[in-house]
Order: C-alpha cells, then structure tokens, then sequence
RNA sequence: GGGCGCGUAGCUCAGUUGGUUAGAGCGCAGCCCUGAUAAGGCUGAGGUCCCAAGUUCGAAUCUUGGCGCGCCCA
C-alpha cells in the first residue's frame, strides 16, 4: 500500500519534513560511506564571507554547488563536500567600526587592537547562523561541521608554511603600491570604497613646456607640452611617456614676439590651436618611437640638478640613480653608476642606447592615447598606478642586488608637501597647492594654456569633503609575474564553462598580470610570518607557531597568556593573530645581540582563501594533512559567480601554479622549504579542472541586488512561499548558468504549475488508483525480492514480480514511454557529464510533459478498466511505475526533496510497509530491502535496449495529427465532446503510413471520430509544392541552388512525387541546360490545404474533418454532455472514486431524453451509475443544466 | 579609455557545424478538455532576430564597423 497522497500538497512543508528525515538519517553521510571505496570526485567550497545576510544570488551559487556532487555520488564518486568559512579582512573590520562608531586606522588603535580583533572574531559569526540555515534549507549537502575557517589556527599557519615557501624562494619582496589614499583619516580605501565616493568636479587643466635637452645636456628651444590634472603632481615628475606609433609634430608658435616650438600629436595641433587661439605653424612629423630616450627638463628642480646632469653627459655616463642624494656626492656617485651600467648592459637585451638613463627620460607608453591632453604623459610614479606600471616596468630587468631608482616622492602621507616639495608648498596640503603651482609655472614661462576640466573624482566615502589621492605605500609582492607563463599554461588545461572565460576574461587577466601586492597595513588577517633583524634589517620567514618558539631567545608569548587567562573563553586561535603575535621576538641569527622582530602586516584575505587546497586539512602539519590533501588535489569541481575570476579563481591558480608547478611538463615544483614535508605534484591543470562561472544575478529590477530597493524576496520567504525545489528548479531550468540571471520571483512561482506540480500529478495519479486497485508492488512480487540488485528498484528487480511483464509484450504506448525514459535518462547524462545542467533539464520537462499529457492521459481508461487482474491493467501499472521510480531518482539531483518524498512513498512505502493487512504471505525479509533514500541510489543512465527511436518519431507524428485535429475543430467550431464520422490525414509521404493505419484507433479516440483514413493522395483538399532541402542539396549545387529551387515551385509537384514514389528518383533539368537527379530525400513535399474544407495543415501532414452530423452522432455528442455534467456533480458533492449513485435527469426535451435512452449504459458506466431515472422537466429538483439546446435538471444521489 | 559578455515576441529567455515557415514559458483574448490536476490542450494577436556593410547559392547564426546595455579594469 502507498501512503494516501492529499489532495493539495504543500511544497514548503513537505521539504521541511523531508529535510528532518535526512538529518535524523544521516542520508548524506551514508551516501558517502555507500561510495567509500569509490573513485573520488573532488569538490572544493569556495568560502562564503559570512558578513551579510545571503540573498537569492548566494542561492544559486550554493544549488548548483550542491547538483553537481549529488549527481556525480549518485553516478557511483566519492564526493566530500567541506564547508569553509572566509574570516579575515577589511569587511569584517568595517563591520565591527560600524558596530564602534569609529572608523579611521587611528581610531581603531585607540580603542585597542586587542580588543578590536577579538570583536572581528565573534562579528564573523554573527551571519553564520543564517547562512548554515540556507545553506541547508535549500538542500545544500556540505559538511558544516567539520567547516574550515579561515582564522583558525591550523589554517593560519598552513598559510603560513606556503608564505615560508615563497619567501625562501625570494619570491616574496617590499615594494610600492599605489593606493586611493584617504590622507586625513591616514588609511587605503578598497575599490569598493572607493566606488562609493565619485563625484564630479572641476579640477584645473594645465599644459606645461617640458624643454627637451641636448645629447649634452643643453636645454634646446623645443619643448614637449604635457597635460595635466593634477598639477601638484608636477615638483614629483619623473618621466614622460609617447606612445611608440602615434604621429607626433614639432610646431612653431609665434607669441608675444617669440618663436618657441612645442611637440604634440599630431591629431591634437588643432584642438590645441583652437585652445590657444593661435595659429601652429607646422614643422615636421616624428613617430613617437623616435622621441622614446630623450631626455627633457622636469618643471621642478626638487630632485634635478642641472649641472650635474651635464657632468654625466659629457663623461658620456649619463645615467642616473638619482635620489635626493645625487646631488651631494656626484663624483662618488658616478663611479658608482659606471659598475651598475656595466651590470645593466650585460642584463639588458642588446646594446643599451647611448645617452641611456633613467630619470626624465621619455619612455615608452601604450597606455598614452589622444583623447584628450596632448598625447604627451606626465609621469609621477608616486600617484597614479599606470605611472607607477612605467617605474616598475623600467626597473623590472634590473638585477637585485642593483638599488633600484628611487620613488620621486614630495609629498608625505599626511597629503602635504615635504621639504623635498616647492619651498611655497611645504606643509600645505597638495590640493590646495595647485594655485601657487600654477602660478610658478606662469612665471617661469611653462605654462603654456590653463583651463577647467569636469570630471568624476573619488571622495572618502565617510569624509565627505576630503579628496582621495593616489599615493605609495611599502608593500609585500609576491613575484607573480614570474610566472605568468605558467599560470597561463595551467589555464589552458582548464575546462571553463563557458568556455570564453579561459581566453576571455580570465586569460586576458592572465595576461596582465602584476605581482600580487599581499600585504594590507590592517588588523584582522592572517599576520605576515616574517620577522626582522632590528640590526641588519635582515628578515627570514616562520613556518608555524611551533618553529616560532624554537627559535632562540624566543620572548613575549606573556601577552597572550594573560589575555588567555583573564579571558579563558577566548579562542586559541587568536594567538597567531594581532596584537599577540607582534609582541613575540628572539635572538637574531643575522647581528649577535639583536632581536627578530615581525613586520606589522597581515596579508590579503584572498591569499587565505586561495590556499584552501592546502590549509582546509592543515597541510603539511596536522596529522594526516598530506594524505588528505593529496587525495583531494584537485578539484574536479568548483563554482562561483564571475565575480571571482580576479578573486578566488585567480588566487587558488596562482598560489597553487607557484606552490606545485607542471610535474608533467619536467617543470619546477617549488620543493619543500629545508625540513618541511616533500609537497604533492600532479600536472594541469591544478588545483581545479572544471571551473562552472555563474552569471551574477540581479534584481528584479534589473538592477543590483539591493536590501534597501527590496528588488528581490529574501531566500526565507522564497522558501516559505514556494519552497526550495521550486527555487532550484528556476535555477537550473530557466537559462544556462552563466547567463546573468534576472530574478523574478513569478519565475520562480512557476516552476511549481510548470514542473513540480505536473510530475506531482502524476505521482498522485497512480497512487491513487494503485490504491483503489490494490496495485502493491511487494504483494506482486509474492515472496520474491523486489530489492534484488540493492534495492534500486530497476527494470531488472521489478521483473521478480509475476505480473510484471517484459517490455516486448507490452503495449506500444507502454513500450513509447518506457523508451522516451531511457532515452531521457542517456540524454540528462550526457548532458550532466558535460556540466549542462540548463540541457538536462530542459529533457527532463520533456519527458515530464510527455508522461502528464499523453501516457497518463492516453492511459487512463487501462486504469480505470473493472477487471484488477487485466494484463494490460497491470502493465499499465508496472509502466507508471517504473516511470516515475526512475524519475525520482533522475530528478533528484535537481529537486532533492520532491525526489525524495516520491521515493519513499513509491519504493520505501510501497515496497517495505506491509500495510494494514500485514505483509502479503510468504515475504520475507529480503523483499522489503530498497534504498533508503532516493539519494542513496545510482542514476539512471537508460537502458539502450529499451529505446526505440522509430517509435519515438512515429508517435510524436501521432501527436501533432491529434493536435492538429483539435486545431481542425477548434476552426471549425466543433467541440471534442461531438463525436465526427470521419477525418482524414493526408499525408506527404508514405513512410509511416502503414504503422500510423494500426494506430488509427487511438487517433480517432483522441479526437473523437468514428473513422480515420490515411491518403499520400489528397488533391481533393490539398495543394502540394516541392520545395530543395537546402542542407542536402546546397553542397551539391552551389550557385545552381536559386534556379532549382525555382523550377521546383513551377513544375507539377503532384507528377514529380508519382515519379518519385515509383521510381525512388527523379531528374529535374536546370535552367542552364544540366539535369541533376533527385531522390527521395532531396525534396521537401508541403501540403496546403485548400479553402473551403474544416482542415488543419503541419510540417508533415493534413487533417481534413468531415463536418456533417447525423442525428446519430449528435444524439451521442448529447450523451457525452450528460456524461461530463453528471462528472461535474460528482466532483462537486465530493463523492469519492469509487462511490455508486442514482441519477435523476428531468427534461423536456424529446431529443435529450431519446440520447439518454439511446446510451444509457454508457452514461451509467462511465458516472458509476446504479440507477438512470429521466423524467419531466416540472415536477423535477435539482441543479439546471443546459446540454446541448435543452434545458434540463440534473440530481445526484450517493448510495450507500 | 581598455577587456569580456550580451542585444531574438509586451516580459523572461531558448535557438544545436550557416539550410530558406525563428521557438518556449509567462501575460492578454477566445475556445476546448477534465473523477490525477492551485492542472492540461488548441487558436489568435505580438518579431526590421539592435543597425550597416561584407562572405555565401543561402546569415538570427560567420567577418568587419557602428549603436545600446551589463560586468571587470582603468
């Protein structure tokens, strides 16, 4: 017996029962130990930051997180899904200032870093709860208990032991970043924040001669003219930038009795012209190559020294590492600088130009553009990125142990000038220094044309007033660059999806590739585990807390000690964090007597979370850390939104391309760091092999997903109206993953009528008259073993049942389904094993559709036939059956729940619970063991003996007749319920005619006729045209195409198919003389039907009806209205299935009382009739009807 | 400004190596069917497949150039 299924189901309160019976189970935990010994198939959690509500964007990214691994275990892997926490980082900070009032570095310190970093450890939790909550509300099977989080301790120093690695690799080294600097509040803004504070504002444009030189050191009568915005940028230029192949003029300039020639490009002399209001006499043209090397005079002498520069030039050693000190010691300096040019020429590829140098030198651009400006770049490394890009790429060549040039910097991180700045500006804050700049340069004759120029400007997002600059700050790099290469040879091995992202955005970023700035002057992050010499400044990095206190001298773990024993609830974890870490020092190796002390840093969060690989199982020191780590190296799988590609899909890629390299390209694997474990080496791609990219989601809208534009309903509320099946399915169904999704929650809704509740119907079909029949698949199996072959409930166990017959000796609807099944199943796994979820499940709505409305529909009368023990009753039974077993299982990677309450239900309660009346004798123990979750099962991949596919095609073809037929009707005015003499299907070929005549009856059942006729031959209602299938006959004809396709519209379509049908061929000449042969399979028949005929025309066929009615046919279109009304009645009096009842019709109607009595045993057959009375239409009770004409009375009455 | 992606019905989106009648769902209108049905079926209205040029016998599909939108980066 099968549970009793309601008659309206409630989707969000059934998963919450069937998401009790997982846990209560452990269903997830024994699908793992069912797979123990099985072949793995990895799945690595990109960790959420937990700092947030989750929204329905965060649920997409966790359902599909979850398909994959229950479809891949269900397909026989081992999949362990570990949760992951991200903890560390700016967002946790400004969540926990929020929280303080407070905001600024200073603040913070103030109010206690100790303090402080134990608030960002209890706010991370804050959301944890929710998340957990959604995470498993939505069916996401992952281990939360056993969850890594990023600041826990044996994490931190996993990250740690990679960091040592790196750093003994010299692949860790201080530089300068360019940061949005908030110099009031003396903190870096986040792109985030920075995105905040755009505002548009007038800032002064100036243009300024920059005077060329002479090979010896000569200011010359040209001069570049420079654009800038940022004047106070000016005292700290360093170079100027062409592009390389841009066209760039000399003109004259006739002013003020002066003639002085400027260089700009080439396209910009008018603009610049009109500017000035002058005219700009041209000179002569140069490629922006040709000016690349030559030296000019910075407007500023902060940093130049005119003589100097002269000494170098005529010892023909003008090349320069100039800092502040250049101008003490020139002499000392330039013997210096004749070593490190002999170095630099060995290093450099080919000889170095003659006037070779480094400061104020013009210098290679591809960035410089003529938009706007000039087409000639000031370059001050110190503020802006892409001139900071110009340093490093100078410099990047230059051996290590050469002093690099120095950053020109005359401005401090207070925003104001130093005393390296214009003596005017020193002490002054830069902005409001531009005026007096301005002014100098008037002065000195370099500035050439001053206006405003309106643009978007980044503002403090909390100090409203307070512009942001570009500005240095020291940093820790990693040396990504190095290996650019290989990250993209790693790359290429990868299967992205879509596939655009691996050249596309990914590898382009590739591509680019800077080193990765680690470092972040912050509180609440993974610390840097290097510590200084305070001496000789030199540093060596710790690989765990342990070798830290090994080392000698070691002191200052007191701190932590008495925070722990003041505050014994305070997780241990915090020891290896700020402040407590910063307070241990020892004895340095490098000066006798000096002390190591640790750089103040932390490290960047995503650096954490790209080394989830390795520290998730705290790799290499927790106790069996490397045979997990290497048993779950790589992934098979990982998903996130695009989002990541710069974040956690490029961090885990480099961290792990620079850790473990291309063991099978002979590359070199970073090797341990002396005294650590040996490292795991696999070959690309790693550690990720299928990387799924989600498209973002965006608010119903359109827009963002935003709290506070309530542009989307929150998960809870999904759940609780629609529930989480629906909102998978919406999901998975609606678009290819990687498309931006649009949420719609009417989307979303559905998803229930479209799929869930069609499949439900026909789950509750069956029950229901499995029910009444007393279907009980244990019972049909006598004794016999249903759960053989572990209890899958496949065709092979089935068949243990007496009445279960072979699918050859079933029906053809029965054999039509059962190979639409398999077929559905081979197509979902080929789509699945391709990651196409979209695919998948747009065949499985097909095969949904097509058991609903046309196995069901068609069947109908075999389950409602008298006889229970009617073969073909019970092979209507066994068919439905094994349908929807299989869709359960097919389903349930997609719709976990759902799939589930059909499994236990159809297999667990069908086949094990005995019922009321106790197990059915002789069964035994066996024949009740199935699956205990449908989740536990093996999918479904179809059986090829199973399918037919000529089958499939014919009946499809019967479906579009019957389809066509009700569109005949329908024009014709002539509704299903009136039965027709007659109609005909005229046919374009004769392919399937013979097959389609032995299906006439059920064509004629469906449409409600009493004949069916098939004809190839139907001039009388059609006309036929020929037309070329293109596909076969393009290749063969080429240009001829047009011409034959002509002919074939004129020739006699009718004479061309007769020859064709006869003689499998037929020539057709062409216009230019030559005669080509066709077949069948060359042509395209299309049939029109003709005017004046109740006909219906699709790709293949005709349906012509015959519209006259006898007196026969409508008395019986009348029976079938009483038939449906009385139907009516019983459902509205709410008579069960199987209740008998009486029937009292009144009417005054001859002709509705002769149907009646014309077909009275139908009509009591078909309503469960005991008794028919017909009487008069006066004296009568009950509800009017009207059938037909006739107006008539209906009653009904149960007996009991 | 650069990179990537997208542009198909009122809305949300499919559209398979290019093949000549471009589809689905929702919504709207009408009809039908219904003892599994908060279902289902049929029909209708609704399309310059963003624009232009090119390649081709043939372009929603390929190429180039525009335009618009989104994301990322500047």
């Amino acid at each position: 017996m099968f549970q009793s299924v309601p008659g309206n189901v409630n989707f969000p309160e059934q998963e919450l029962a069937v998401g009790r019976f997982w846990k209560e189970h452990r269903i997830y935990e024994k699908s793992l130990e069912r797979r123990a010994g099985a072949p793995p198939f990895v799945f690595y959690e990109g960790p959420p930051t937990a700092n947030g509500m989750p929204h329905p964007g965060h649920c997409l990214t966790r359902a599909i997180k979850d398909l994959f691994p229950r479809y891949k275990t269900m397909r026989g892997y081992r999949c362990e899904r570990k949760a992951g926490w991200d903890t560390h980082g700016l967002p946790v900070e400004v969540e926990v200032c929020k929280e303080l009032g407070i905001h600024s570095k200073e603040e913070i310190e103030a109010y206690g870093v100790e303090k402080f970093i134990q608030k960002c450890q209890q706010s991370v939790w804050r959301y944890m709860r929710e998340w957990e909550r959604i995470t498993e509300r939505i069916g996401f099977w992952v281990d939360l208990e056993k969850a890594y989080v990023t600041y826990h301790q044996s994490y931190v120093e996993s990250v740690w032991w990679s960091l040592k690695n790196l750093f003994d690799r010299g692949l860790l080294y201080q530089g300068h970043k360019i940061v949005w600097w908030w110099a009031q509040g003396g903190t870096a803004l986040s792109a985030g924040e920075v995105g905040l504070g755009y505002r548009e504002v007038a800032d002064p444009s100036v243009y300024v001669r920059f005077p060329l030189l002479d090979d010896a050191g000569n200011v010359t009568d040209t001069s570049l003219l420079v654009w800038t915005t940022t004047p106070w940028t000016l005292p700290s230029n360093q170079f100027a930038a062409v592009h390389p192949d841009l066209e760039y003029s000399v003109v004259a300039d006739y002013h003020d009795g002066i003639t002085s020639k400027i260089i700009i490009a080439s396209s910009l002399v008018d603009t610049i012209a009109s500017k000035i209001k002058r005219k700009l006499t041209f000179e002569r043209n140069l490629k922006g190559a040709e000016l690349i090397g030559r030296h000019y005079t910075p407007p500023f002498e902060c940093f130049f020294n005119r003589e100097h520069f002269k000494v170098l030039a005529k010892e023909g050693t003008l090349f320069s590492n100039l800092g502040p000190q250049v101008v003490k010691d020139p002499m000392q300096l330039i013997s210096q600088l004749d070593e490190k040019r002999e170095m630099l020429k060995k290093c450099a590829d080919g000889p170095l130009p003659p006037n070779w140098s480094l400061e104020w030198q013009i210098l290679d651009g591809s960035f410089v553009d003529t938009m706007s400006g000039s087409g000639i770049v000031h370059i001050a490394p110190a503020f802006g990125e892409v001139d900071h890009g110009v340093l490093s790429k100078l410099t990047m060549n230059m051996p290590l142990d050469v002093p690099i040039p120095q950053l020109i910097n005359s401005v401090g991180s207070d925003g104001k000038f130093t005393d390296e700045g214009p003596e005017y500006c020193r002490g002054r804050w830069v902005k409001d220094c531009d005026k007096d700049i301005i002014r100098d340069l008037r002065q000195r004759g370099l500035l050439y044309h001053q206006e405003q120029y309106v643009h978007e400007y980044p503002f403090c997002w909390r100090a409203e007033e307070d512009p942001l600059i570009q500005y240095p700050r020291e940093s820790w790099f990693i040396r990504t660059t190095e290996f650019k290469d290989e990250m993209l040879a790693n790359n290429a091995k990868i299967n992205w999806l879509p596939e655009h992202i691996k050249t596309g955005r990914f590898g382009k970023f590739l591509e680019s590739n800077v080193d990765w700035a680690l470092s972040r002057e912050r509180f609440w992050g993974t610390p840097l585990p290097i510590w200084k010499c305070e001496t000789s400044g030199k540093m060596e990095a710790v690989g765990s807390y342990d070798a830290l206190m090994a080392k000698p001298g070691v002191r200052g773990t007191e701190y932590w000690e008495r925070a722990k024993a003041s505050r014994p609830e305070l997780p241990d974890d915090l020891k290896v964090h700020k402040p407590y870490i910063d307070h241990i020092e020892y004895d340095s190796p490098f000066a006798t007597g000096a002390r190591m002390r640790r750089v103040p840093d932390v490290i960047d969060a995503w650096y954490d979370s790209g080394s989830m690989p390795l520290a998730q199982w705290g790799y290499p020191r927790a106790p069996g850390s490397n045979e997990r780590f290497e048993a779950q190296f790589p992934a098979d799988f990982i998903s996130e939104a695009i989002d990541q590609t710069r974040g956690w899909f490029y961090s885990l890629l480099a961290i792990s391309t620079i850790a473990f390299g291309d063991v099978a390209a002979g590359g070199s694997p970073a090797g341990a760091p002396t005294g650590e474990p040996p490292v795991a080496t696999v070959p690309y791609p790693h550690p990720y092999r299928n990387c799924l990219v989600l498209g973002l989601m965006l608010g119903e809208d359109g827009n963002k997903m935003s709290k506070s534009k309530r542009n989307y309903l929150p998960p809870n509320e999904i759940f609780d109206k629609y529930g989480a099946d629906a909102l998978r399915w919406y999901f998975f169904a609606n678009q290819p993953p990687w498309t931006a999704i649009r949420y719609s929650e009417q989307a979303i809704k559905d998803s229930i009528p479209e799929f869930l509740l069609r499949l439900w119907n026909c789950y509750s079909f069956f029950v229901i008259y499995a029910n009444i029949d007393g279907f009980d698949p244990a019972a049909e199996a006598g004794g016999r073993a249903l759960g053989a072959g572990g209890g899958e409930l496949h065709a092979r166990a089935l068949a243990a049942a007496k009445s279960y017959r072979p699918i050859r000796e079933r029906s053809e609807l029965d054999r039509w389904i059962l190979s639409e099944l398999n077929r559905t199943c081979a197509a979902v796994v080929e789509r699945m094993d391709d990651y196409d979820n979209f695919g998948a499940a747009q065949h499985i709505t097909a095969f949904v559709d097509a058991l609903s409305n046309w196995y069901v529909r068609r069947s109908r009368d075999r389950f409602w036939a008298a006889d229970k023990r009617a073969v073909d009753k019970l092979d209507a039974y066994w068919t439905l059956y094994e349908c929807l077993i299989t869709t359960s299982k097919l389903v349930a990677p997609f719709v976990p729940f759902l799939a589930e309450k059909l499994w236990q239900n159809l297999a667990v309660a069908g086949v094990c619970d005995p019922g009321p009346s106790g197990a059915p004798a002789g069964l035994t123990e066996a024949s009740y063991n199935v699956r205990e979750s449908v989740h536990l099962c093996d999918y479904p991949t179809g059986d090829a003996a199973a399918i037919d596919e000529a089958l499939s095609v014919r009946m499809n073809l019967v479906r579009e007749i019957a389809s066509l037929g009700r569109n005949a009707r329908n024009a014709a005015n002539l509704k299903v319920r009136q039965p027709l003499a007659k109609v005909e299907v005229v046919l374009a070929d004769t392919a399937h005619q013979e097959w389609l005549e032995e299906h006439a009856e059920l064509i004629a059942d469906e449409l409600n006729v009493k004949a069916v006729e098939f004809t190839t031959q139907g001039e009388q209602y059609i006309s036929y045209s020929v037309v070329p299938n293109f596909k076969r006959l393009g290749p063969r004809l080429g240009k001829n195409m047009p011409a034959a396709k002509k002919q074939l519209a004129e020739i006699d379509a009718v004479k061309l198919l007769a020859e064709l049908n006869s003689a499998g061929k037929a020539g057709l000449k062409l216009t230019d003389g030559s005669t080509i042969e066709l077949d069948n399979e060359d042509i395209e028949v299309r049939l029109t039907a003709k005017d004046g005929w109740a006909a219906a025309q699709g790709a293949g066929c005709v349906i012509v009806l015959a519209t006259e009615l006898t007196p026969e046919l409508i008395a019986e279109g009348l029976a079938n209205d009483v038939v449906r009304l009385i139907q009516d009645r019983r459902k509205e009096s709410e008579c069960n299935y199987t209740d008998r009842i009486e029937i009292v019709v009144a009417t005054s109607s001859d002709g509705l009382r002769q149907a009646i009595e014309q077909f009275r045993d139908h009509i009591m057959a078909e309503t469960l009739a005991v008794r028919l009375k017909v009487e008069s239409l006066a004296s009568a009770d009950g509800i009017d009807a009207k059938v037909g004409d006739a107006a008539a009375k209906l009653s009904i009455r149960v007996i009991h």
